[in-house]
DNA sequence: TTTTAGCACTCGGCAAACGAGAGTGCTAAC
DNA sequence: GTTAGCACTCTCGTTTGCCGAGTGCTAAAA
């Protein structure tokens, strides 16, 4: 399937790709042959287009037109003819990381990331908040509000916090609410979220009904809270620069631009979307590789961030298959890079 | 300028209203004719319609199309020809408010809030969250995470909870935290928030350092988060349904529909947008009418939501001048009533 | 055997041409 | 004051024809 090509085809291959990324158009032997200096004529280009068609690595829009690369071409060109530039980026790391420094909430670092990766690529970025199951709690507590109203607090390790408002039909004394606080800290603090599974729950939930009368209500509502911020279909997916998908040509077709936009105003599709990416580095789905069907057009560069050498979540790009692929692999790289920094310095 | 209109041309501009919000495009006097009974022949009402033209309630796209009613026209149509229609909607309001009950955070059912509203209108929804001005600070505490990190958190009677980690340089005791938690208690609980003004924290830093020795450090921090999140320009705007300007035909031009989404992409844009609403009940801009540039060949229908009486935020909707504002208006209204019990509910 | 020049052919895209349809304004009759 | 009739206008969709870019093939050149 992924046979070698001779200098010559790569190297033509790459021109058509180099070409196609700038002008978004379908490429012909002559333009090639006089904007790349390849030292043949239109002719023999024609001719190796022609062989490079057949084994799947161009299409052709239609008879008489210029050639595009296919999927497989692309994965080609990403495999084998990118060499990525391992620029020395150290000091733009530094930079940006001072820069944004001063952010001190997860969630507002992620979504500044987020604007800043779509900024510096031209593409809409995607990024996943930290996932539940590799965190540990950190810090459990309630506090009384009101008479009836506790505020459930908790922090896990990777900077998440979530907050609870309880409405009990009881009040609640004081004396109870530091015994909980306790009983709480004691038994859930540093555990690993995926480790606070339904039976762990029960089971303090038994033994606190024993020692407190508590109403079940409380551990009731605690426990619905709880468990939802902490599900594994609830992390949340954060986009910006939607509106750069507006910039590129192959959504000025209002039927496409449309399905695209659906998308990503459906926040599970997002969250199927980055989660589709399993690896753990740098990973790049073009086209047809992507799982989910309505992005099929699209290539999708997604990195996953870590925190204390956890990998904790992702972040990447979307955009049309014709995409910069080198210049948003160092952006993703580097975004990555610097979320997971900002978040560790923010989290203490 | 508003002048009144005689009985015939009151139905005419009507019917022509009602054609164009289901057609979208102009009406001319022979459909009119065909399909409302004004027992008028197509030339009479031709007659009347170069009349209202005239007096600016309707206009021409190009000789020799139909009319389309102007700005004007559909604020005449907002203000005199409807009927508000008093529909029985408390069971209404009772279903929606138990099927969202369990939804205990501010922000979930902000943005559920929007989601429904935009789904009800099929158009996109804005809502603005509770405003910190009128809010008063219920709870206000510090708690230690670790060594050298804190969690600030603070809850406002609107049920905003907001929380910010603070890294110290310097550990803090136990005691020293317990002694600030009931210092700044004593001093911001149950405070307006428009009171706490930078004089103000000022004079708590000054005390609180002379008796403390606190580094600097700390309330520095303190203070920049707290002031942050407070601050008027920083209240969010969540978006329900933005992908339902994509049904509008009117959206169906690319450019159009370009400069739209730019619109909603920015945040700051849409907090603009919201707040040049400045009355207290349900308000209609329309088209011209809207101080924003790129949103004036749109409407907006936003009502005031209430919590405790107090007028805390903005719900709405936006979409092209061709409205369907009866069903809007209705929907608006009860949306809005039901998100203020919500929140009204859920923070006790 | 590989490369190249030449040539006929194909197709998309664009602009001009055209007709149908919907609508108007005006005039004159009712 | 209302209506019928008519000439006129403008948009829109379709058709037509043409240009340009590009291809594949063949035969000659290297």
């Amino acid at each position: 399937m992924v046979e070698e090509l001779d200098q010559r085809k790569r190297r033509i291959l790459q021109a058509i790709i180099q070409e196609h990324i700038i002008s978004a158009s379908p490429i012909g032997s002559r333009t090639l042959a006089k904007k790349y200096s390849l030292d043949v004529s239109p002719a023999t280009i024609r001719n190796e287009m022609a062989d490079l068609e057949d084994m799947g690595y161009l299409e052709q829009p239609h008879t008489s037109a210029g050639r595009v690369p296919s999927d497989k071409g692309y994965r080609y060109y990403v495999d084998k003819l990118l060499r990525r530039e391992e620029q020395d980026v150290n000091g733009i790391v530094k930079n940006i990381e001072e820069l944004y420094q001063n952010l001190q909430n997860v969630q507002d670092i992620i979504s500044n990331m987020a604007k800043m990766l779509s900024n510096m690529t031209h593409y809409t970025a995607l990024v996943s908040e930290p996932k539940s199951q590799v965190s540990r709690l950190k810090k459990v507590e309630l506090m009384q509000l009101e008479d009836n109203s506790l505020l459930l607090v908790f922090v896990t390790d990777t900077g998440m916090v979530n907050n609870k408002i309880i409405n009990l039909g009881q009040n609640l004394s004081l004396r109870k609410i530091s015994y909980l606080n306790k009983y709480l800290s004691d038994k859930l603090e540093n555990k690993l979220l995926a480790d606070l599974d339904v039976d762990y729950l029960n089971s303090l939930e038994k033994e606190l009904l024993s020692r407190l009368d508590l109403s079940l209500e409380l551990f009731n509502q605690f426990y619905n809270e709880f468990e939802g911020a902490f599900e594994p279909g609830s992390v949340k997916v954060y986009l910006g620069g939607t509106s750069y998908i507006l910039e590129q040509p192959e959504f000025n077709d209002l039927k496409r631009l449309k399905k695209m936009l659906k998308v990503l105003d459906q926040e599970e599709m997002l969250s199927k979307i980055i989660n589709s990416i399993s690896g753990s580095g740098l990973e790049i789905k073009i086209g047809q590789e992507n799982d989910v069907e309505d992005i099929k057009n699209c290539s999708l560069v997604v990195a996953t961030y870590y925190i204390s050498n956890r990998a904790v979540g992702k972040i990447g790009v979307i955009g049309p298959t014709r995409m910069e692929y080198p210049r948003v692999i160092s952006s993703v790289d580097i975004i990555s890079d610097i979320l997971g920094n900002l978040i560790s310095k923010a989290s203490g």
